[in-house]
RNA sequence: GCGCGCGUAGCUCAGUUGGUUAGAGCGUCCGCUUGACGUGCGGAAGGUCACAGGUUCGAAUCCUGUCGUGCGCACCA
């Protein structure tokens, strides 16, 4: 009956067929799937809008396609929702890389056109991202495909910002910032790579004013800052300084008079024990001048150049002041001495910038305080859900890492000065013109309607916040914000979704503020289980990046081998949370094993004449091989069920190509080529392999799914595609 | 300073409640194969599972320590 087929599995002549039968069947939407009963959904975590996908986008649509095809076999209503990140400050980043090859950049642009051009180039990349993900096979509802800039996205975004608002979990600021001068904006703490540098630390003498013979020694790795000083600070416990505090000393460069100060948090064995108070320039130096009442003296400007305030260093940037101060420091006797110190220093970790410690005006997400009726923080709701196994996270070292991370944090700064993004919704009045307006500074926070006046004190004179929101504010609502966004029960069907599979690198960027937000608006858990996989790497090890040169591009290797076969590279040998080293040569060993499947089922297929798919008498041995394979379904469910997805992949593969093919397809062709109990030898066959082509479904769905459509089917029950077959 | 890993075949890695002969991909060697597949088949070599001690009838797996190695967080005057 089947003859002539081509003896190599071509993957490019059939993937658009095959994806199209699977899009048209209606199935990747689970409405469709009536009689499926129990939710399970995955949130895809949205690919940055800004580039095609690379290979670490490949490992996750390998396993949460899995996972959804292997739930949707079982029966359930699988929900795979797809979307895109704007990813703002990434985004802009690459873009601004993109002009600058026509020398402009941002200011080259009005903020409005700088936009739009931004919104073009997204909506380009986005298009090619899907064709990507459907030529990566996965199985996801494009009927519910989201965008973060989507309008109905941002309203559930502005939402849950006035709320915080209003449960004063949401405050405006003047607050140290760690801020890049290059990209002019501001970071949250963990947009800071701190790296060990060497470094110098000078001992800088400061004299008395009354007595120029008497003077404090303090020891600084920032020279450049002395003209920002507003204060020596001492402890109190220091011996040494006990007749000090109250002094008034010289500061050596702009000579001004600044006093000897005592706080605890200067450490007596540090240095000279007597430390410079910068509190514009300083994370510590901040909290110390704020207790004290002290001047945020600003001498660096956010273009990282030094101000008027800084004297003789006016003009220069940071680099040539602290090389200028030093000079001045030398001439004058006020530098005593230099040491070689090694410390760690915070850079920008999209360019490297030494990151300059600023105090601006930003909005934060109070973490730590408490709210509600329950008096819990963000951060406690976050760590009990965890620690009470609402959520799980897989593999579970994770955990400790995650309590760690959340037992450090700070409040979480959300406003950037960058163009791409959300708009905060607030405006500000510039009069302030009465008592209740002041008493709220002028901040009005207006998300669904422009203001055209001041609520307070009637004010025309209002202008808008500059600054957009941290991308992950958005991306942190993902869960509950693509859902109640798309049809009306979803958000009570669907949430909370299943499993959250994604990079461990996002732990802290992306999972926990979807867990804190996810439990601020809904009360409940974003999802059951988070999944982490590792980061791709490639034979020695290396991170892959565009500038090494050793990246891998996922759709080039699923033209050349196939999907299939990239799949299953990626997934065997992949355990959580550990990285994934993937080479050319073991993808070629899967494009072997996709070939063995295609021929191997050939091989059934051509000798199936005169069968007709009823059961014959079978022999022992028969009925043996037809029991094993339902022992091989039970254990790869169970591997599936514990999130063990490479030893499932590893059984199926194992079973196929060692057991079906080369022991009982061996067997079977003696018998069939002799007819000796040739039907019963058909029988088995056929049923053999169907069962597998069912359990490589979800691993390896393109090959299975076009021998399913070829091969003849007897069973009224068998379903037109095998992507909805009930597993075995 | 606090914390999390890793060290298994020549290379890159699996090995999840401790249980027969420790697995995969690639590589090496020998043989076979003219009809499912040279993208194949059969076979072989190659591992004191970093080291030392402990728990156990039994340890790659659990505990303690040592060495080597990678990473995260905090501080960073």
């Amino acid at each position: 009956m089947i003859k002539n087929l081509p003896k190599t599995f071509d993957f490019n002549k059939i993937k658009n067929k095959i994806y199209r039968l699977w899009e048209k069947s209606g199935y990747f939407n689970p409405d469709n799937l009536q009689n499926h009963k129990k939710p399970f959904t995955i949130i895809m975590p949205p690919p940055n809008a800004n580039d095609p996908l690379h290979i670490g986008h490949a490992v996750f649509v390998t396993l949460q396609d899995l996972m959804t095809r292997y739930h949707r076999m079982k029966g359930e209503k699988a929900l795979w929702l797809p979307g895109t990140d704007h990813a703002g400050f990434e985004t802009q980043v690459v873009f601004e890389k993109k002009i600058a090859q026509e020398g402009k950049n941002r200011f080259s642009f009005t903020r409005e056109e700088f936009y739009q051009l931004v919104w073009d180039y997204t909506q380009k990349n986005r298009k090619i991202v899907k064709q990507q993900l459907k030529q990566l096979g996965a199985s996801c509802d494009w009927s519910r495909e989201k965008f973060t800039l989507d309008k109905d996205i941002i309203k559930v975004v502005y939402q849950t910002f006035e709320l915080l608002w209003k449960d004063g979990l949401l405050y405006r600021g003047k607050r140290i910032v760690n801020y890049c001068p290059k990209h002019q904006t501001a970071f949250s703490d963990l947009e800071v790579k701190y790296q060990v540098e060497e470094g110098k630390l000078y001992f800088v003498r400061y004299n008395f004013k009354n007595d120029p013979t008497r003077y404090i020694i303090v020891a600084t790795t920032r020279p450049e800052t002395i003209p920002g000083d507003v204060a020596i600070a001492v402890n109190p416990k220091d011996e040494r300084y006990k007749d000090y505090l109250n002094q008034i000393v010289i500061e050596p460069i702009t000579l001004r008079e600044i006093p000897i100060i005592s706080d605890e948090r200067v450490e007596i064995n540090f240095g000279t024990g007597a430390l410079k108070i910068t509190p514009a320039h300083d994370a510590t130096d901040f909290e110390i001048g704020r207790d004290h009442n002290l001047e945020i003296r600003q001498i660096i400007n956010f273009d990282g150049h030094l101000n008027e305030l800084s004297g003789p260093l006016q003009g220069l940037t940071i680099k040539e002041a602290r090389l200028k101060v030093i000079e001045i420091l030398k001439n004058n006797g006020s530098l005593i001495k230099e040491e070689n110190y090694t410390h760690e220093v915070g850079h920008c970790y999209k360019c490297g910038t030494v990151i300059e410690p600023m105090v601006m005006d930003q909005w934060f997400v109070a973490v730590n305080k408490k709210f509600g009726k329950e008096n819990k923080s963000l951060k406690e709701l976050a760590v009990e859900a965890v620690k009470l196994k609402k959520i799980k996270i897989i593999p579970n070292n994770f955990e400790k890492v995650f309590y760690h991370w959340m037992d450090n944090l700070k409040d979480w700064n959300i406003s950037r000065q960058i163009y791409w993004g959300i708009r905060i919704p607030v405006w500000y009045c510039q009069d302030q013109a009465n008592e209740i307006c002041r008493s709220h500074q002028g901040i009005i926070i207006s998300p669904f309607k422009k203001p055209t006046k001041c609520p307070y004190c009637g004010s025309k004179n209002i202008i808008q916040d500059s600054d957009v929101l941290d991308t992950w504010f958005s991306s942190g609502q993902w869960p509950f914000a693509t859902l109640l966004a798309n049809k009306k029960d979803d958000i009570k069907i669907y949430y909370p979704t299943s499993v959250m599979e994604t990079g461990w690198d996002i732990l802290f960027f992306w999972v926990a503020r979807m867990i804190m937000l996810g439990l601020y608006r809904m009360k409940k858990v974003p999802f059951k289980v988070v999944y982490l996989h590792g980061l791709v790497r490639d034979k020695d090890r290396q991170k892959m990046s565009k500038s090494k040169g050793n990246v891998i591009d996922p759709l080039a290797v699923s033209d050349i081998y196939g999907t299939d076969a990239l799949r299953m590279a990626l997934l065997i040998g992949n355990s959580p949370g550990r990285d994934i080293i993937i080479s050319e040569e073991k993808i070629k060993g899967y494009r072997n094993f996709s070939n063995k499947i295609w021929n191997a089922s050939r091989f059934v297929l051509m000798n199936l004449n005169d069968f007709n798919g009823k059961k014959p008498k079978l022999t022992k041995k028969d009925q043996k091989y037809l029991k094993d394979i339902k022992k091989i379904a039970k254990k790869v469910s169970k591997y599936l069920d514990n999130y063990h997805f490479s030893l499932a992949g590893e059984t199926l593969y194992h079973y196929f190509w060692h057991t079906f093919a080369d022991k009982i397809i061996e067997e079977m062709k003696a018998r069939i080529y002799q007819n000796k109990n040739k039907k019963a030898a058909q029988y088995v066959l056929y049923n053999l392999l169907k069962d597998s082509l069912k359990m490589l479904h979800p691993f390896m769905p393109f090959v299975t799914e076009t021998i399913w459509q070829i091969m003849p089917h007897f069973d009224k029950k068998d379903q037109k595609i095998l992507m909805i077959e009930k597993w075995p």
